[in-house]
RNA sequence: GUGGGCGUAGCUCAGCUGGUAGAGCUCCGGGUUGUGGUCCCGGCGGUCGGGGGUUCGAGUCCCCUCGCUCACCCCA
C-alpha cells in the first residue's frame, strides 16, 4: 500500500472545516488590522532561504528540501515564510507603498525534521509580517493581534515568554563577550554546545545537561548589555503589553532559531502541547531586509503552527450536518425524477443529496437519519412523492413541482 | 541520526504457559413484499506489518527488516 511519505498528512472532512474556521478567525483578526493577505510560491532560490534564515541555522544546515530544477538552478521547498514575503517586498518596489506595509499568510512549509506530535515534515502556519516600521507599537500589536488569534482558536494552557536581542551590532559585542565567557568554561560544557560555540553561542542558554546550565546561571545577559535605543525599545513594548492587559514572562534565554531576528523577540507556549511547545512566535528583523540586497527596513512579524494550534484548542464539538433533503428512490424507475429534484431543490439554496448507492428503501431512510436530513422525499411512481419529515415521522403526498417549496417554509 | 513504546477486520481492540483467527463499532441485507432512529438475525471484511528460523503445529517463541508513535535535538 503506498502510504503519505513520512511526516505528512492528508487533511480528511472534518479536519478541514476546523481548519476553515481557524483560517477565518486569521482573516478577521488580522484583515482588521489592516494586514492583507500573501501568497508567496511553495518553492524558492535556495540562495533565498541560506542567506534570509542564515546558513547556522539547523534550517539550512540540515532540514531543507532542496533539489535541482533541471536547469541547473537549485530551489528549495519553502521552511519559513518571512524570507519570501520580504523577497516579494523588495520584488515588488512595495517600499514605495504607505508603510508599514502589513501582511499575512496561510501556507505549508516543508523541514526535513524526524515527526514527532505536533511536528512534521509539511506543516501550517499563519504568519503576519509588518514591513517598514520600527516603532514599537507594531511589536506589541503583532503580540496581541496573536494572542487574539489564539484566544479566538481557543488554545489552552497558553503562556507568552519575551525578550530582546538588541541591534546586530550589539549582539555582535554580546556575541563575542559570551563566546570568551564560554570558552573559558569549556571542559564544563556538553559537547554540543562545545560545538557550537562560535557558530551560535546563545543556544547554549536552551542546553539541558546540568554541567552547561550551571555555567550558564553565571553567564552575561544579552538583556544587561542592550544600548540605550534598545533597552528603550523593549521597555515601550513592554509597557504597551502591560498596559494592555497582556501577560508575559520576561525569559533572557529565549532565542529563536532563525539569525535574522533582532530587538524584540516572543513565543507564546502552550502546556497541552508536549515536546513541541511552540505554538506560535516571531519578533523583530530590522537587518533582513538589507542581507536580501534591499533597502535597509525595520520590520516584525510572527509566524503560529496551525496543527499546534488547533492541538492546543483540544476537540471541538462536532458541527452538525445540514442537509435539508435527502431524496430516495422507491422504485428505480424514479431516478429521473429524483435527479431533477435534487437540482431544483440546490437551485432553490437548500442542501439536497440524492440515493446514489442503489440502497434499499429501508436503508435509505436509515441513511438519511444518520446524515441528519430534515426532510426525505420518496419518489415513486408517475413523479408522485411523499415528503417525509424526520423529525415529526409525518408524511404527505405531493407533485414532485411542490417539494422544494414545501421543505423551504418548514 | 539516537532511544523507548506499538504494529491482529475500514475504526477501537481482545486473543492465557504455541493447538484450526474473535468482539464492538461502521457498512450492506433481512425481520417490516415501498418507510429511519430502539431491538433481533445474517452478511461483507484479515497474506495477524514483511522475511527468515525453531516446532508435528507460530498471531503467540527467536533473529532480521519495514512502518507508526513518543522523546532527544530543533522548532510552528
Amino acid at each position: 500500500m503506498i502510504r503519505a511519505p513520512r511526516g505528512t498528512f492528508d487533511v480528511l472532512p472534518d479536519d478541514a472545516a476546523r481548519r476553515r474556521t481557524l483560517e477565518a478567525h486569521a482573516e478577521r483578526i488580522l484583515g482588521a488590522a489592516g494586514y492583507g493577505q500573501i501568497e508567496t510560491p511553495t518553492f524558492e532560490a535556495t540562495e533565498l532561504f541560506a542567506r534570509g534564515v542564515g546558513e547556522a541555522t539547523d534550517i539550512v544546515r540540515k532540514e531543507m528540501y532542496t533539489f535541482d530544477d533541471g536547469g541547473g538552478r537549485s530551489l528549495t521547498l519553502r521552511p519559513e515564510g518571512t524570507a519570501p514575503v520580504c523577497r516579494a517586498y523588495i520584488e515588488h518596489g512595495m517600499h514605495k507603498l504607505p508603510q508599514p506595509v502589513k501582511l499575512w499568510y496561510l501556507s505549508s512549509f516543508f523541514r526535513a525534521e524526524a515527526p514527532q506530535r505536533g511536528r512534521y515534515r509539511q506543516f501550517w502556519q499563519v504568519g503576519a509580517e509588518a514591513i517598514g516600521s520600527a516603532a514599537p507599537e507594531t511589536d506589541a500589536e503583532l503580540i496581541v493581534l496573536l494572542a487574539d488569534l489564539l484566544g479566538a482558536v481557543g488554545a489552552k494552557g497558553v503562556r507568552l515568554r519575551l525578550s530582546s536581542l538588541g541591534t546586530p551590532e550589539t549582539r555582535a559585542e554580546y556575541r563575542e563577550e559570551l563566546k570568551l565567557y564560554l570558552h573559558a568554561r569549556e571542559s564544563r560544557l556538553s559537547e554540543d554546545v562545545r560545538e557550537r560555540i562560535d557558530q551560535n553561542p546563545l543556544r547554549a542558554f536552551d542546553a539541558t545537561d546540568p554541567g552547561t546550565r550551571d555555567v550558564m546561571r553565571e553567564a552575561p545577559l544579552l538583556l544587561d548589555r542592550l544600548d540605550p535605543q534598545d533597552a528603550a525599545h523593549f521597555a515601550q513594548v513592554r509597557e504597551l503589553l502591560d498596559t494592555g492587559g497582556v501577560g508575559y514572562e520576561i525569559d533572557p534565554s529565549l532565542v529563536r532559531g532563525l539569525d535574522y531576528y533582532t530587538r524584540t523577540v516572543f513565543e507564546f507556549e502552550s502546556d497541552v502541547l508536549g515536546a513541541q511547545s511552540g505554538v506560535g512566535g516571531g519578533g523583530r528583523y530590522d537587518g533582513l531586509m538589507e542581507e536580501l540586497d534591499g533597502p535597509a527596513t525595520p520590520a516584525c512579524g510572527f509566524a503560529a503552527g496551525v496543527e499546534r494550534m488547533l492541538l492546543a484548542a483540544g476537540e471541538p464539538p462536532a458541527p452538525p450536518d445540514h442537509v435539508d433533503l435527502f431524496i430516495a428512490l422507491a422504485k428505480p424507475n424514479g431516478a429521473g425524477t429524483g435527479f431533477e429534484l435534487s437540482r431544483a431543490a440546490r437551485r432553490a439554496g437548500l442542501s439536497a443529496q440524492l440515493e446514489l448507492a442503489g440502497r434499499s428503501l429501508k436503508g435509505q431512510l436509515k441513511h438519511a437519519d444518520r446524515i441528519g436530513a430534515r426532510y426525505v422525499a420518496i419518489v415513486g411512481d408517475d413523479g408522485h412523492v411523499s415528503l417525509k419529515d424526520m423529525e415529526s415521522g409525518q408524511q404527505r403526498e405531493l407533485d414532485a413541482a411542490d417539494v422544494v417549496q414545501a421543505v423551504r417554509k418548514p
